[in-house]
RNA sequence: CGGGGCGUGGCGCAGCCUGGUAGCGCACUUGCUUGGGGUGCAAGUGGUCGCUGGUUCAAAUCCAGUCGCCCCGACCA
């Protein structure tokens, strides 16, 4: 196994992809720009997906399934939408396979004779088909609102992928809503951003910082875009989540029409919002170490796993048996655990590749812990070690792995803050960016030129204008005129 | 699409400069051993050196072409 390298080097990029391969959530595919998830991934997406449909649920929202195909017609109708998504699609031009001859050789070519009327696009996303539906649905304002999610698949044919963070395909949840006011619909944009931010500090253990992204950032088709930006540990910036009021553009060109209370006809208001597993490399590389993966206990798959120690002319049956009982009992109480009982394998070997894995708690059984009627517990982010009597190991390993999930915020949120920092001159502004990176908070005149040429001149971009950003006079840092307020500039993956 | 790097057993690599018919570590198999931080010993299995063509008595090695991958950019969740 090839020893990691810091995630904090110069080769950020090789340490993410060696950790991601070796804990085994995922691998390249033979297909191009397209990952294997691998069962250990799978399931950290899982618990994602459980807690998120949770929070969904809470919010009035229902699960749904539209078609992976989308008329190209479709895509076309919003002039935004498509001028964002076109040079990235795949499509479906034909039905069937023939074998022909091609360089004298017996190949599979698509049979002309079955070319489609109406080409077919592999939705990058689902807004037209979903709208179109959604025009079917409402006739009426007791139609609405209209609050769906659906997890589903999608494909955009990137230049550069990198595993969870931008593959060609990737699975995610986009959630779609039709109002009957702008206001609802901006309610419920904000709305699904904070359920969002909650989940990411509350469950991923990252905490994000929330805002309004600028004309030139939002997403292609909406009125507004929101964004939970959150920060990796080489000092980039990480979109994590994005919420958008999408105003009455869709409702527009896809008669999504309803009849008011007074009779008259108006076009109803939606939003979308996503996240996708990119979360997956998100918590990787927000809490990732010299030693591996880190999870935060609430969504680590195997949240505790015991390994029992014995030498030899130990009682090794009684070691065995006490493992056994404890994993029974903490399954018992509900705690996802794994017994380690592999007996071809030291100790030292388990404990590296537990680690590996990300596992948050270990618990240690040999002989001495057994003289003292108790367990050695090894927290996975800093290897504090502790005894755990055996009679109390539910309850406190419950309590220690809150400790776990409460530090690896708290740890985050103190990197989030140490990498913030305000920025005055152009100068300080370009040198701070090289090195440390991180956020920074600095004045901008509001122009989208000027947004453009720090981006082309630093590679910054503005990654949100945060809500709770406080007004204050300034200068633009590239061009001097007037601003009311700093907004988050970085560089992002 | 630009810049850099790399393709040699499942994984990581050496060999290439100076051609002579393939080697190391890990993993895997078998047996014993060991076990509180990647146990140790022994015996094994597995590769037409990305592909195509050229030079040569002889090519992993030299030449030309081609395909693929990784990293850094442009694009993006």
């Amino acid at each position: 196994m090839a020893k990691l390298v810091t995630p904090r080097a110069e080769d950020y990029g090789r340490w993410y992809t060696d950790v991601v391969t070796q804990a085994r959530l995922a691998d390249y595919s033979p297909v191009k720009g397209c990952m294997v998830i691998r069962p250990h991934g799978y399931a950290l997406w899982e618990n994602m997906q459980k807690a998120l449909d949770r929070m969904f649920k809470e919010t009035g929202h229902e699960n749904a399934y539209f078609p992976l195909f989308i008329p190209k017609s479709f895509l076309a109708r919003e002039a935004e939408h498509v001028e964002g998504f076109a040079k990235e699609c795949a499509i479906v031009t034909h039905s069937r396979l023939k074998a022909a001859e091609v360089d004298g050789r017996t190949a599979l070519v698509p049979d002309p004779e079955s070319a489609l009327e109406e080409e077919l696009v592999v939705r990058p996303t689902s807004e037209t088909i979903i709208y179109a539906m959604f025009a079917r649905w409402v006739q009426s304002y007791r139609d609405l609102p209209i609050l769906i999610n659906q997890w589903a698949n999608v494909v955009r044919w990137e230049m550069r992928t990198r595993l969870f963070l931008r593959t060609t395909e990737f699975l995610w949840q986009e959630g779609h809503t039709a109002h009957a006011t702008y206001q609802e619909a901006e309610e419920e944009a904000r709305r699904m951003l904070e359920v969002y931010a909650t989940f990411a500090e509350q469950h991923m253990a990252i905490p994000v910082v929330k805002g309004v992204k600028t004309d030139k950032e939002k997403f292609a088709g909406a009125l507004r875009t929101y964004s939970i930006e959150a920060l990796m540990q080489d000092n980039r910036a990480l979109q994590a989540g994005t919420s958008h009021n999408l105003g009455q553009n869709f409702a527009r060109v896809f008669d999504l029409k309803y009849q008011t209370e007074g009779g008259s006809w108006e076009y109803a208001w939606n939003t979308s919002w996503g996240v996708s597993t990119r979360l997956v490399g998100a918590l990787v590389m927000a809490h990732g170490d010299d030693n591996g993966l880190v999870l935060p206990p609430r969504l680590a798959p195997i949240q505790v796993v015991i390994v029992p120690i014995w030498k030899a002319g130990d009682a090794v049956d009684r070691i065995l048996a006490a493992a056994r009982e404890l994993h029974e009992r903490l399954a018992a109480a509900g705690l996802p655990a794994r017994l380690d009982d592999r007996s071809n394998l030291s100790p030292g070997f388990k404990f590296n590749e537990w680690e590996l894995a990300g596992v948050p708690l270990r618990l240690e059984i040999g002989p001495r812990d057994l003289q003292a009627n108790q367990a050695t517990a090894v927290k996975r982010p800093d290897r504090g070690k502790s005894g755990v009597p055996l009679d109390a190991a539910p309850e406190r390993v419950r309590q220690m792995l809150e400790e776990v999930q409460r530090e690896m915020l708290a740890r985050a949120r103190r990197r989030l803050e140490q990498a913030t920092f305000p920025v005055d001159s152009y100068d300080e502004f370009r040198e701070r960016l090289e090195s440390p990176g991180g956020f920074l908070l600095a004045h901008w005149c509001g122009q989208t030129p000027c947004e453009a040429a720090i981006q082309e001149e630093t590679r910054a971009t503005i990654r949100c204008l945060a809500f709770d950003q406080p007004a204050e006079r300034g200068a633009c840092v590239r061009c001097g005129s007037a601003s009311d307020r700093r907004v988050h500039f970085a560089k992002a993956y």
